[in-house]
DNA sequence: AGCACGCCGACT
DNA sequence: GTCGGCGTGCTC
């Protein structure tokens, strides 16, 4: 219990890690790589007691750079310095764009700079998230600039290079001049037009000197300029045509004429873009008329609609006893304000029906609510569901926008126009105000996880936020992360269950299939048992959909030489290729790399390819094998990447013109499929040996959710597991839906291997194209770890340092691998380490050309 | 991140 | 002796 407390992963504990985390005193440096690290500007801030004047301001600047600055705002620009807003400064040799965080606390000995131009007219996010963002900064030691960077919507930001351009002079250059090839090379590539360095290296495809374009800028035949480059995003004006009188004496009014005067005659006005759908020719017969005075022109700033189809408005269904009670539970437990609450409800028990009434009573006492949905494909369901009953309260963002529908949700919110915010993970930073309630959905799901980047759990950051803007923080899973039951269980968050589902259905039942007496069949037989094949056969002659869940796509994830055996390699990851055969291709998952089929082996070079390995291409086209009649479907990543087939796929799907879906992970995630009957898992076990101690609570997940879909409409459901290990726990468990089975044996291996939620973990991963310098760089880091252990052994008694080993996918992208992992009880006293540990590793102990990437919390390390 | 500077080894 | 590669430090 003791060290339960101490670990959870978003408890209290965690949220004093702000307070706990003194300044830091030491140097900035930047880490091997530009991985920089290191640290806030506090060191150079005078101690002096006087509190800086008004004029200081604190800016975050928008790169990767430690700490905050300060800067000099101008009389004329001071009362437009507001928190939130955007400003151009002055930063080393050229102009960038920084974050107004407020007034500067203190002022650094160094002379100030001026700010130059404030880039917004109106805040892009509001002051109380400027806490927020140093929390993140903070727990994921981040450079603050990057994480508002990385919250606002892209493209927006202002940035100067050096740019070239080549002179008149160099034009004509005398023909005995002697030019070297790269002189000659930059002089032919800048007669395309001026551009940065960076540029002419990739155009070159070279590396040339920036002393080589000094050199040249001395003979006079480049010139360089400063030059303000980005700002692409921008809202959009939009130009609305006004009647002003329909006729004039002496002016004709031609057919065309008349054409825009009847389609203004219901509004009196109208957008441009409108008109042009009558008449093509708009634009000019307006500014025709414009000049003669039937109308006028005027412009004004458009919103562009990521929304569908309209929708009809829906009414609350009548609620069952147990959603009932569950919202009275919740309302219990917000009463205290901050109150985090985990929402256990079984696939089907109506948990979306619970949120759409909290959102409705949130909106009713002016607050705003805040809905955050693991993946795009659930969000248009979501969205739909909520646009049904709130109407164009609600805004949505997600990865799926482009990047001015992207600005114009972000400015709705802004504006309190929308005040349900619904979307993915990036969705947490939405700069609504008044925050009433954050609700998680599928709260378990890993793609909350944000693994590039600023490396944050977006179900973590919304129990945060809600502690910080003291609203209640829902998180809804049938089957729950293995760290939000712990809190659950220990009382730290409330638990709010519901056990049954709203249709009559009970939950399906589950079969399970050992695959061990087909193991040695060849070919399709190998992953089709005559069980799973009659189940499907007896699903179709009711006229009832199936659905088979495979989590590999492609066609074949092992192909390899028939002759000597030598596998596919994919070139740039250690990893075989996925045969496709729709694009007759091999294709590397990883790194995206992608060769034509037509091969030879590239050891032995016959041409005889075998493809091994059974993905869902290869699944669909034995499902039309077997069954010829049936009509199957893919659902995958492969088949949903294109905008609104994934909406296609479950319009067909509901309309019964699909008989067998196949899909991957894809279809475990919340969908509603009201007419299948039958699940077939087709591998259970093939995540279980992942070497990843969460591969067993992944697998639980998949397999429940998965089995989930079956029997949601009017008819029973069943469900075939098809498993190498029908005795694991996770399997069992899985088999009865029995959570609660599955933790209690979870939690104990948890506790015994003193893994989350036992402790808290801090991945460092060592990436490099070098091979031995990525080893030595990451030996290093682990050998200065433990020397700083034995060294502050008071303060760092309980971390544990494990590794470095070479990643289980030691390759990948080009760029070889290596961990080391960090473990402690206390993420305070973890994050200190991690920040120690980057600081005594220095910028000379590791070659530049390695990075080193910091991971807390990590929820993958392969 | 991008830029400037300064150190080295390999050439005229 | 320089040229040009690259590592290092700094940005209010």
């Amino acid at each position: 219990m003791e060290r339960g407390k101490a670990s959870n992963l978003y408890c209290f504990s965690l949220l004093r890690v702000e307070n706990e985390l003194p300044p830091v005193k030491e140097k900035t440096f930047v880490f091997p790589g530009g991985c920089y690290y290191f640290l806030p500007s506090q060191d150079r801030l005078e101690s002096n007691d006087m509190p800086s004047p008004a004029t200081h301001l604190d800016i975050a600047i928008a790169l990767p750079v430690w700490g905050t600055f300060t800067y000099l705002a101008p009389p004329d620009l001071l009362p437009s310095t507001v928190p939130g807003r955007r400003v151009l400064v002055p930063f080393g040799p050229r102009r960038v764009t920084g974050y107004v965080l407020g007034p500067a606390l203190a002022s650094p000995s160094t002379e100030l700079k001026t700010i130059l131009d404030v880039l917004d007219t109106e805040s892009l996010f509001t002051e109380d998230m400027i806490p927020f963002f140093r929390w993140i900064a903070d727990y994921y030691i981040y450079p603050l600039g990057e994480v508002i960077r990385g919250a606002l919507p892209g493209g927006l930001n202002l940035y100067e290079f050096n740019q070239y351009a080549i002179t008149e002079a160099a034009c004509q250059l005398p023909d005995e001049t002697v030019l070297t090839d790269v002189e000659q090379a930059v002089l032919d590539c800048l007669k395309n037009g001026a551009c940065r360095l960076k540029e002419l290296n990739t155009h070159l495809d070279r590396p040339v000197p920036g002393r080589l374009l000094n050199a040249m800028e001395q003979c006079g035949w480049v010139s360089r300029k400063k030059t303000l480059r980005g700002g692409r995003t921008r809202p959009k004006r939009q130009k609305w045509v006004r009647l002003v009188r329909p006729d004039i004496p002496g002016e004709r009014v031609t057919p065309q004429r008349q054409t825009v005067l009847d389609a203004l005659s219901q509004n009196g006005e109208a957008p441009l873009q409108q008109l042009r759908k009558v008449l093509p020719n708009a634009a000019s017969i307006v500014r025709g008329m414009a000049a003669r005075g039937f109308v006028t022109v005027h412009e004004s700033e458009a919103y562009r609609d990521p929304f569908g189809e309209p929708i009809l408005p829906d009414h609350p269904p009548e609620l069952t006893p147990e959603q009932q009670q569950a919202l009275m539970d919740i309302h219990q437990a917000r009463e205290k304000g901050f109150a985090p609450i985990l929402l256990e409800g079984v696939t089907g028990s109506g948990k979306t029906e619970v949120y759409l009434n909290m959102v409705a009573d949130t909106v009713a006492r002016q607050k705003t609510a805040l809905v955050l949905v693991p993946e795009i494909a659930l969000i248009s369901q979501m969205e739909r569901r909520f646009r049904a009953r709130f109407g164009d309260k609600i805004a949505v963002l997600h990865s799926g926008l482009s990047a001015g529908e992207r600005l114009d949700q972000w400015m709705r919110i802004l504006r309190q126009e929308a005040a349900i915010v619904i979307g993915a993970r990036s969705a947490i930073f939405a700069p609504l105000r008044h925050i009433g309630l954050i609700v998680v959905d599928e709260e378990h799901d890993p793609s909350y996880k944000q693994d590039n980047n600023l490396r944050y759990n977006a179900r973590d950051l919304a129990v945060v936020r809600a502690k910080q803007n003291s609203c209640p923080v829902l998180l809804g899973s049938a089957t729950p992360s293995v760290q939000a039951y712990h809190n659950a269980r220990s009382g730290r968050f409330t638990h709010v269950r519901m056990m049954q589902r709203v249709t009559p259905q009970p939950l399906p039942e589950v079969e399970i299939v050992d695959l061990a007496p087909v193991r040695q069949e060849r070919g399709l037989g190998k992953h089709l048992t005559p069980e799973l094949l009659t189940a499907i056969r007896q699903t179709l002659e009711k006229g009832e959909q199936a659905l088979l869940f495979l989590n590999r796509r492609g066609y074949a994830n092992y192909p390899h030489c028939a002759a000597c055996g030598t596998p596919v390699r994919c070139r740039n990851c250690s990893i075989t290729l996925t045969y496709h055969r729709g694009a007759n291709a091999y294709r590397c998952h990883y790194c995206g790399h992608s060769q034509a089929a037509n091969q030879a082996c590239t050891s032995c070079g016959s041409t005889k390819l075998w493809h091994f390995g059974l993905g869902t291409e290869k699944l669909a086209e034995a499902m039309a094998q077997f069954f010829p009649k049936a009509r199957t479907a893919r659902m995958d990543h492969d088949t949903t990447r294109r905008k609104g087939s994934l909406l296609r796929i479950l319009k067909d799907l509901q309309q019964g013109t699909i008989d067998i879906l196949i899909g991957t992970q894809m279809v475990a995630k919340g969908h509603d499929f009201p007419n299948i009957t039958l699940v077939g898992i087709v591998c259970a076990d093939s995540a279980l040996n992942f070497p990843d101690f969460r591969s067993s609570e992944r697998t639980f997940q998949l397999l429940a959710q998965v089995a989930g879909r079956a029997g949601r409409g009017e008819r029973p459901g069943r469900v075939i597991l098809q498993t190498y290990t029908p005795d694991h726990f996770t399997i069992t468990a899985a088999r009865q839906q029995n959570f609660q089975a599955f933790y209690d044996r979870e939690i104990q291996s948890r506790n015994e291997l003193g893994y989350p939620p036992y402790s808290r973990m801090i991945q460092f991963l060592i990436t490099g194209k070098n091979r031995g310098v990525v080893r030595e760089t990451a030996e290093n880091l682990g050998a200065t770890g433990r020397a700083l252990l034995q060294s502050d052994a008071a303060r760092y008694r309980q971390i544990a340092i494990l590794g470095p080993v070479e990643a289980a996918l030691h390759q990948v992208a080009g760029r070889f691998r290596w961990q080391l992992l960090v473990k402690g009880p206390q993420s305070s006293a973890l994050n200190r380490f991690a920040r120690h540990l980057l600081q005594a590793m220095g910028p000379s102990q590791g070659a530049a050309s390695v990075k080193v990437i910091v991971d807390v919390d990590p929820l993958f390390m392969m």
